[in-house]
DNA sequence: ATGAAAGCGCTAACAC
DNA sequence: GTGTTAGCGCTTTCAT
C-alpha cells in the first residue's frame, strides 16, 4: 500500500508564509496575539495552497477532533432500515445534526450501538477510542441507560441525552412532548370533540408517559371524562390494530382517537375501515411523528410533528458550546414541536 | 478545556505484556513474525486493558485510517430531507455502508457535497485532506464528475463510482437498470399487455436512459410498437402527471405504463384517478426503486427494486480489497435488483 | 507578538 | 521473530 502522506501541511504554509509552524496554527484557530497584518498574509497563504488541517494531527497534539459522534440504538434502527415502512428518523438527524455540525467546522459521525447487550460498555468505548469524539449525542434508549452515562461521565467527554429529564451528567434535551399531546388533543376539543381516545406507546421510552399525561392534563382541563379511553399500545402496528379495535368496539366509542405514533394511526385508521367507520366524518384521527407516510395514507394523516432536526441540531449546538466552556443550562432543554392539520380531522358530527 | 488524552495506549499494552511497542503493532494489525505464545500473551494484555488503537495515531503514522467516505449530492439530499416523501436512498445506503464496514472493522463516513458549484473541487480536497480517508464512493451525479475523478485519481485514493458505466479510474458499479427494466416488462407483458408505455427519468442521470432501453430491448424483443408509448419525465411528481396525462389521453391509450421513480408513479396513480381509469383493472402500473411510499398507496405498488444497500455494501467491498491490493475488476460491476408485485399490476382486460 | 522544542500514539524502516 | 529509531502534522508549553 502506498504511503499517503498530507498534500498540503502547515509546514508549507509556514514556509510560504515566511513564519512559524505556531503562527499559522494560531491563525488556524483564531487565536489572539496575531496582528491582523500577519494574520492575513498567513491566510493568503492557506488560501493560495488550498491548506486544511489534519483531524488526526490536530486530535493527536491533544486538542479538538472536530468530531461529534451521534448514536443510534442498533437493532431498532435496522429493522426499521429493513422494514421500509418510511421512518425518517435517521434522516432528520443528519438533516439536523450534519448541518448544524458543518456550521461551526465540525463532522457528524453517525453510529449504531446494541443498547441491550451486556457488553454496551466495551462497545461504546472501543468507538470512543477509536475516534476520540470531541462529544456524543444518546437517543433513547441509550439516553437513560446508566452503564452509558457513567462511561462518558468518566471520560469526560460533553454528552446530550436526548429524550430524557432525568437528572445526571450530560445536557438533558427534551422536544415538549406533553405539549404537543396537548395541542393534539385542544385541536380535535376545538372541532368539538368530547370523547377523546389516547392510544399510547411503549414503556420503554419515557416519552410515552409524557404524550399521556399531556392528553391526561387538557382533557381534566377541559372537565372531560377518560375514563376507559386510554389503550395501551407498544408503537407497533399490530398494537394499534388492538387497541384501536377495543376503543371502537366502546358501548360508547370516541369520536376521535390520538395515536402515539404513526404507525398505530395507520392500524387505527385501517381497523376503522374494517368496521365501516368513516375517517374523519364518523372518527377523527390524530397521529404522533409526523413521518412521511401520514402523506401518503387516504385520508391523510393529520399528526403532531416531532421536531427531529430541531432537537439534534440544538444537541450539537450545546456540545460545542460546552467544549467552548461557554455557560449551560442546568435544567433539561425542551424543544417545540409542530403540528400539522390534514384530512383525518373534521368536526364532530352531531347525534 | 481539559486536555483529554488516550485512557489505555499501545504502550500500556506493551508494559503489560512485558514486550516493546512494535509487537503489539504487529498483533493489533494481524502481521506475520509474530510467534503464536507471543500472539496470545499480547491479546491477552490487549483484551485486559480494553485496548483500542487511535484511528488518528493510526493515519498520522501513515498507515490507514480505516475510514471511508461516501458522498452524495448535497442539494438533492437536503431537498429530499426537507420534503419528507419517504426517500429512504441515504438510510438503504447506511444500511449496507455501514454493516459492511463494520465487518472490516472501517468506519463509514457520509457527507454531502455540492456538484454544481464550482468549487465542488475545494470542497471535496477539504474534506479528504481534514478525514483523510482509505476509500470515497461516489453516487450519481457525481460519479460522472471529471472534476472529481481526477481529483481522487491524483491523490490515488481508491473510489468507486456507483452508478457509472464509463471508463476511467476507479472502480465503476451499477444496479442492473436495464435488466430491472425489462424484467418489469416482462411481467406486464406476461400478464397479456401489449401497449406497455413508458415514463422516463432525467437526463441529468444516466440510469434514465439504461431504463428506457431495458423496456424498449424488451418490447421490441416480443414484436411490440413503442411508437409515441415514451413520455419524458424528469423524476419529479409534476413531471410524472404531465407525462402521464399525455399517455391517457392517446387515441389508443396503454393498457400499462412503467415510471422511472416511485414519486411520477404516483402521479400516474393520481392522473388515472383523475380520470376514473381504475389501477389495476384499467390500467396497470410498475413503479421503479420500491421506496417506503409503494407500501401505502391505494392500491399498493408493483415495484422494481432498486439495490442501493447491496450496492453500497459492494461498493465498500471493493475499497478494501483495493487497499489490500488484491485483484479488482476491469469492468464495471452489475448488482442484480429485485422485483415486488403488489396491488397495481393486473392481467390485461380484454375489450 | 512570535518562535523553538517537546510530545501526542502509532507504524515504517531498519537493526539484530 | 523481536526490538530500536525516526517521524507523521499538529498543538502545547515555554522562551524571547
Amino acid at each position: 500500500m502506498a504511503r499517503r502522506r498530507q498534500a498540503v501541511t502547515i509546514k508549507h504554509v509556514a514556509a510560504d508564509a515566511g513564519v512559524s509552524l505556531q503562527t499559522v496554527s494560531r491563525v488556524i484557530n483564531d487565536e489572539p496575539n496575531v496582528r491582523s497584518a500577519m494574520k492575513r498574509r498567513v491566510q493568503a497563504s492557506i488560501d493560495k495552497l488550498g491548506y486544511v488541517p489534519s483531524i488526526a494531527a490536530r486530535r493527536m497534539s491533544g486538542s479538538r477532533s472536530y468530531l461529534i459522534l451521534a448514536i443510534n440504538d442498533r437493532d431498532r434502527t435496522i429493522a426499521d432500515w429493513t422494514a421500509r415502512q418510511g421512518t425518517d428518523w435517521v434522516d432528520q438527524m443528519l438533516l439536523g445534526g450534519m448541518l448544524k455540525c458543518a456550521e461551526y467546522g465540525y463532522r457528524l459521525i453517525f453510529e449504531l450501538v446494541d443498547t441491550h447487550s451486556d457488553h454496551v460498555e466495551r462497545e461504546l468505548r472501543a468507538t470512543i477510542a477509536a475516534l476520540q469524539p470531541d462529544g456524543v449525542i444518546l437517543t433513547p434508549p441509550h439516553s437513560d441507560n446508566p452503564l452509558i452515562v457513567k462511561l462518558l461521565e468518566r471520560q469526560r467527554i460533553p454528552f446530550v441525552r436526548i429524550g430524557s429529564r432525568s437528572e445526571g451528567a450530560g445536557f438533558a434535551l427534551v422536544m415538549d412532548d406533553e405539549g404537543m399531546a396537548r395541542r393534539a388533543t385542544r385541536h380535535l376539543i376545538d372541532l368539538g370533540h368530547r370523547r377523546i381516545a389516547f392510544i399510547s406507546g411503549s414503556d420503554e421510552y419515557p416519552l410515552s408517559q409524557w404524550r399521556v399525561d399531556g392528553w391526561e392534563s387538557e382533557m381534566q382541563a377541559q372537565g372531560l371524562e377518560i375514563g376507559g379511553l386510554m389503550a395501551r399500545g407498544d408503537f407497533t402496528y399490530e398494537s394499534g390494530a388492538v387497541a384501536a379495535r377495543r376503543l371502537l368496539d366502546l358501548p360508547d366509542p370516541p369520536s376521535a382517537i390520538i395515536a402515539s405514533n404513526d404507525q398505530m394511526a395507520l392500524a387505527a385508521l385501517e381497523a376503522a375501515r374494517a368496521q365501516g367507520v368513516d375517517v374523519p366524518s364518523r372518527l377523527s384521527l390524530v397521529s404522533f411523528d409526523n413521518t412521511p407516510i401520514v402523506r401518503f395514507t387516504r385520508p391523510t394523516l393529520t399528526a403532531v410533528d416531532q421536531p427531529v432536526a430541531e432537537t439534534v441540531s440544538r444537541a450539537v449546538e450545546l456540545i460545542i458550546k460546552a467544549q467552548r466552556g461557554e455557560g449551560l443550562p442546568l435544567q433539561p432543554v425542551v424543544v417545540e414541536g409542530g403540528f400539522v392539520a390534514r384530512e383525518s380531522t373534521a368536526a364532530h358530527a352531531q347525534g
